[in-house]
Formats: C-alpha cells, sequence, structure tokens
DNA sequence: CAGTCGTGCATAACGTTGTTACACCATAAC
DNA sequence: GTTATGGTGTAACAACGTTATGCACGACTG
C-alpha cells in the first residue's frame, strides 16, 4: 500500500499459473463434473499447491467465478457464429437451436452457468451480469424481427423472456433427464423443442395487440 | 433379523422422532435457506443428536429425499385443486397459473425440487419418480385437452413437454432473479408467463398436421 | 556487488461438514 | 430377575474450504 507502488499492474495478468488452474478446473468440470471439482483436487491437477487457486482466484467462489465467465464467452461465440449462419429472417430460430446443441454438447457448463451446479456457490455481480447479456443478445434479436416484420407482438422484453423460459425450460429439463430419461428419450425432445419454435413463431407473427 | 420377529414394523411408521426431524427440517429450508440445512442444525432444532438422521432417514440424502416428497405431495395438492376450480375449458392454462403461484410461494422448495438446490445430493429413483408425476399429470391434461378440441396438435407428449418446459423455465429463471432482479420486475415476469400462456393456447389451437 | 523488499508457493493447521464406531439405557419378553 | 433389542449420545473419522506461518526467488536500491 506504499505510495511508490500505484504503477504496479492494475489487473492481474493471465499468468501462466492461472491458466493452468483454470485449464484444470475446465478439465475436471468436463470429465469428471462437478463434485470432483474441489480446491486440493484442481491444484493436484494443476501441478500446484492449494494455495494457489487462493493466490489467483480469491478462492474456490472466485475459480467458478472464473469459469462461469468463459463459460458465458464461449456459449457467446456460438451464438454469435449461429447468427452470422443462418438466414436473417430466422435469426431467433437459428439461435435457438444453437443455444440447445451448445448447451447439450457442454451440458456440465451449462449446469453450472444456469442451474447453480456448484455446491454453495453463487455467483459474483460480475458473473451475474454475464449470465444477463444472453437476455440482452435476446431482447436485441427480437427488436430485430419486431422491425423485419417477423414479430408482431409489440411487448419485446415480454417476448425475449418467453423465449429464453422456453429454451431454458426445455434444455434444463433435457440435460435434467439425460441419466434417467423419460420414456421417448432424446427425439420426444428435439420433437418438442422444434414444435415449440414453430409454435413461438406462428403465435408472435400472428399477434397484434 | 431373527425369525420369529417377521411381525414386526414391514415399514417404519412415521414415529414422533421422525415427524418432529423432517418439521425442523422444512422449517429450516423456510426460514434459513438450503444453505443451513445441516445434518447438526436439523438435529438440534429437532431436540435430538445428530444420529437421529441417521436412524430415521438413513442420513442427509434420505433426509433431503423426503423433503422432496413432501414437497411434491403438497405441490400436487396444490394443482389439483387449481383443476377443481378452473374452468374444465382451461384446464391446463388455470394448472399452470398455479404451478408458478406455487413455485413463488414456495421459492425454496421448488429450488429443491426442481433445480438441485441442495449441494451434493442428487434424487433418489422414489423422488426422481415422483418429479416425473407432475409430468404425467400434464400429460393427461394434455390429452383431456385434446379430446375436448382445445388443441389441435396431435403430439401430446411434445405438447405436454413444450408447456412443462414453458413453465418451468419462466418460473426458474424468475425464482433466480428474484434477489438480483431483472429491470422491469416482478411485473414483467407476470407479463410474460401470461403471453406465454396465449400464445400457446392459441398455437396450439391452430395446429393440424 | 551486497542488501532489502516483495511476491508467490508449500506445509501444516483450523473449523465445519457428513458419517460412523462404540458404549449406554430403556423397555418389552420370558 | 434376566435377557434381548432397538434408539441415542459421545466422540471420533475423513474430506472439504480456508488460512497462518515460513521459505525461496527475483527485482529494485544503495
Amino acid at each position: 500500500m506504499s505510495s511508490t507502488d500505484l504503477k504496479r499492474k492494475p489487473a492481474p495478468p493471465p499468468t501462466e499459473a492461472r491458466a493452468a488452474i483454470l485449464g484444470a478446473a475446465l478439465e475436471i468440470l468436463r470429465s469428471e463434473g462437478h463434485g470432483s471439482l474441489t480446491v486440493r483436487h484442481v491444484a493436484q491437477r494443476a501441478g500446484c499447491s492449494t494455495i494457489g487457486v487462493y493466490t489467483w482466484f480469491g478462492g474456490k467462489d472466485g475459480l467458478v467465478d472464473a469459469l462461469l465467465i468463459e463459460g458465458f464467452e464461449s456459449f457467446d461465440r456460438a451464438l454469435q457464429k449461429a447468427k452470422r449462419t443462418t438466414s436473417p429472417g430466422s435469426g431467433l430460430v437459428g439461435q435457438a437451436r444453437a443455444y440447445r446443441e451448445w448447451a447439450l454438447a457442454n451440458a456440465t457448463s451449462y449446469r453450472v452457468m444456469f442451474m447453480q451446479a456448484v455446491p454453495g456457490h453463487e455467483p459474483s455481480p460480475e458473473a451475474a451480469a454475464a449470465g444477463l447479456a444472453t437476455f440482452e443478445r435476446l431482447r436485441a434479436e427480437v427488436r430485430r424481427e419486431q422491425l423485419a416484420g417477423t414479430i408482431a407482438e409489440p411487448d419485446a422484453e415480454a417476448v425475449a423472456l418467453m423465449v429464453w423460459g422456453l429454451v431454458h425450460g426445455l434444455v434444463s429439463i433435457e440435460i435434467s433427464q439425460k441419466h434417467s430419461p423419460l420414456e421417448g428419450g432424446a427425439e420426444l425432445h428435439k420433437r418438442a423443442y422444434e414444435l415449440s419454435l414453430q409454435v413461438a413463431v406462428a403465435g408472435f407473427l400472428s399477434r397484434a395487440k
């Protein structure tokens, strides 16, 4: 706290050790699930001691927050990629499909990001804001479709929230039932997903206040 | 295990201690949240030692399973009550409203039941089956509406899954955002919920394969 | 070049969690 | 009265997140 050290690092640069810990945590999350995400385990796989997690992330909460932000960035990239590759008329549907595909391919991350899967952890304000960015993107897309005329309902926020709820609800149920499947299996979930998108699109197209 | 004791209790009757422990756990869940749901805390409030939880529930997992079953029964009663009090034509909409109201009034229980809020716990097959009963009730209601002509879409399972996903998704988002609210607050969630129900009803009414 | 400072890490410990081994006691059966 | 059985309290165990302490290494300062 001496006055001569104000020129020092204002934000911690991603050191090698920090990257190793984050990578180890990601790998544990993908291979063994959040149940094995302990500080000792992460540190062991990262090749350091438990104290490294506290040096670079401030504790387990900080580490999970970093995982959340990492996950949201990957999720964002997937949605933006879908936005570029789908036809301009049906941007919402294309992004909704990409939403489900990313969530199923990164189920453990999705659980941590949107289903609070890590025991006892609640996201920091920064991580929560990163999560809300999903909703902001969705709302912007709805506004775009309103201007394009494919959505007649004027309440953009309610439409965006409905779409988010629909997509998140179906995906979270599908992920939860992944190991104790509903009768009907994956086909049922895919059918319900497509049906939901069609009903929503048709419903919003035909609405006017 | 002696052969002369076969006349003894085949299933454990709800003893006084068992009821006290379950009640204490429910009260802790409602007043302090699942973060304070520790075996020692429950035992202390129930007026017994930690061993009582193991005697009557086999451990914390068994206790949480009992909470789940208790919660599903209460949830079921609320939905059945809504079914009796709404007009026969719009049974699905009435039950959907009751779904949200029960979930908001019992948010902690809903988190435990449908959002796996208790750290490290996964429900027993029996508790999972109790949860799937929600879907079964929903599917039966959809079939009823199909016969009544208010749902034209023939894929009953997909319709039921869409409705469940929509309702669960919106409710779980609303509960998650309860303490760090979305701009727009509770009114936005209510608006989106009603809009969703209208769009779904209108969409299913106008569909035919 | 020598000395001082600060940063990052390992060891070992603390408090809390779920769980359990052991001894105790109370009640019912013979 | 003796025995058996089942519920309970005490105290301990392992694993968890977290932290106090001490040490090693690099970078400035004189």
